[in-house]
RNA sequence: GUCCCCAUCGUCUAGCGGUCUAGGACAUCGCCCUCUCAAGGCGGGAACACGGGUUCGAUUCCCGUUGGGGACGCCA
């Protein structure tokens, strides 16, 4: 049996760190099923029923996201909106088989009816007022909604692919809006319709849809149709302990693409979240495909950890080839330098490279660990570098100054030797230059070795970071 | 309030009755390396929420308590 998924987002303008998991885990679950099982597909449907909220740019920041981590669909999105037509047809056949009625309650009237469940302490939902009531006795001037005739007695049980069985006593379920006043389709309705027309075997989605799943059966069953099978994944919470929200800072994808996270990072990490492989914390995309399951998906909710984030990113960094590193910081140097981006900054960066990206958990501080070497001259000094500066270190670096131009090849081994060579003649320790050097050249105290700095720099560009320091001593 | 679900180090997790004096990763602390910062290596501290069962034996199974989360829309 070919296996297929769907990632069915609405669109809210940007993608959910948490949406991201869910499409990540139907993406993988199909992968592995079309790789290693009898087939399988992953559908993209956006939810764009809700007309207000749905624009073409929210859809495209879902879109865009899904493309940027790399999680590609088959066929086309579609686009829920297109198949309302269908929902009403469905609603009425619902409504001609004697499955579902028309409710002719006010919006009013149903909050009131909620207000006064929650005072008494009831349980808050429809009573069902108009499930055998005569139409006839319909108020004039309302339109109304059509509501399923959902199943009172006994109870709902979905074989949960993560939770396992669960239950909830089928008193428990109101008989939900189909069909709104206006004869738009509801989600509740369009999901069933769409899952169903698109032969969705497996729904993998949020733990936060667990009771939706318990409603969405009945339709199904109101239908007789043949329901998917359901997997809920945990929620993703923030630091708190609540569910991941705006409130907690970043929740879109694309703020950790800017934040300098790399799209595969963000996936290894948001897929160690919640599943896991034994001890196996870096995990490439081929690995994942080939060992993803569902039975390997945790059941509690998961927080969101930034610095482990991070701390996979730097993995990826390492992993990632000087070249595309480059491509990747150049445009955010650019940006940043300005007028001062150097001309060779590019070459220099590329012979840089491998030692930079030893020092960086994000592409953001990539660029800003490499900005000294991008950066025209004079370079910009930070307070602690300056301060380093002081009278001694740079009658230090004056008296280096003249031996190290000396240094035939301007290669890192001869320039250290000459170095090395300096400061045990006048008895002082090797940092004692090589700071002072290393903020001359590079404006900061921190840096990649400095006898490498000043090999990529070249001996005119070197020298001539030195003499701008000692020039502004005098 | 009602219903559903969850429960191992600070965090993510391994563990699927005895291999557990509970393993790994992130974070944290110390040491090594060292021209700085990283990376890397070594080491330390740190958890089975509680109470009952079941069993020869529970982190693992069952029940309860406590704690936490989610859902209760003519939103999706």
């Amino acid at each position: 049996m070919t296996v297929v998924t769907r990632f069915a987002p609405s669109p809210t303008g940007y993608l959910h760190i948490g949406s991201a998991r869910t499409a990540l885990y139907n993406w993988l679950f199909a992968k592995h099923h079309a790789q290693y099982g009898s087939g399988g597909r992953f559908l993209l449907r956006i939810e764009d029923t809700d007309r207000q909220r749905s624009t073409q740019q929210a859809v495209d920041a879902i879109i865009d996201g899904l493309r940027w981590l790399g999680l590609d669909w088959d066929g086309e999105a579609l686009s829920q909106f297109s198949r309302i037509a269908r929902h009403a047809e469905v609603a009425h056949q619902l409504l001609a088989a004697g499955n579902a009625y028309k409710c002719y309650c006010t919006p009013e009237e149903l909050q009131e009816m909620r207000d006064a469940a929650r005072r008494a302490g009831r349980p808050v939902r429809y009573d069902g007022r108009w499930r055998g009531r005569d139409p006839a006795e319909a108020p004039k001037g309302v339109d109304p909604v059509i509501r399923l005739k959902a199943t009172t007695e006994g109870e709902t049980v979905i074989d949960d692919l993560v939770f396992g069985h669960i239950t909830v006593g089928n008193d428990q379920l109101d008989d939900m809006v189909l069909l709104r006043a206006d004869g738009t389709p509801t989600y509740m309705l369009a999901v069933v319709v769409d899952d169903h027309d698109s032969e969705i075997t497996h729904i993998i989605r949020g733990a936060d849809h667990q009771r939706n799943s318990f409603r969405q059966l009945q339709i199904y069953r109101a239908q007789g149709w043949q329901a998917p099978l359901f997997a809920h994944l945990p929620l993703i919470h923030g630091a708190d302990g609540a569910k991941l929200s705006k409130r907690h800072g970043a929740v879109g994808v694309e703020t950790y693409r800017e934040e300098g996270f790399l799209p595969e990072a963000l996936c290894n990490y948001l897929l160690r979240l919640g599943w896991s492989h034994g001890n196996d914390e870096i995990i490439s995309r081929d690995q994942a495909i080939e060992w993803f399951g569902l039975d390997a998906v945790g059941r509690s909710a998961a927080r969101f950890d930034r610095d482990k984030l991070a701390s996979v990113n730097g993995h990826y960094i390492r992993q990632t080839a000087d070249a595309a590193l480059v491509d990747l910081v150049l445009p955010r140097l650019k940006a940043s330098l300005k007028g001062g981006f150097a001309v060779d900054a590019s070459t220099r960066l590329m012979k840089g490279m491998a030692e930079l990206k030893e020092r960086a958990q994000t592409l953001v501080e990539l660029a800003d660990n490499a900005a000294f070497y991008a950066h025209t001259r004079p370079l910009p000094m930070d307070g602690a570098a300056a301060k380093t500066l002081d009278t001694a270190a740079r009658s230090r670096l004056r008296a280096l100054r003249d031996r190290l131009a000396g240094v035939d090849g301007w290669s890192a081994a001869g320039l250290e030797k000459a170095t090395r060579a300096y400061a045990e003649g006048t008895a002082v320790k090797l940092g004692q230059v090589a700071q002072p050097l290393r903020a001359a050249l590079t404006g900061g105290t921190a840096s990649p070795g400095i006898f490498d700095v000043m090999e990529i720099l070249g001996r005119d560009e070197s020298l001539g970071r030195l003499d701008d320091v000692l020039a502004a001593a005098k």
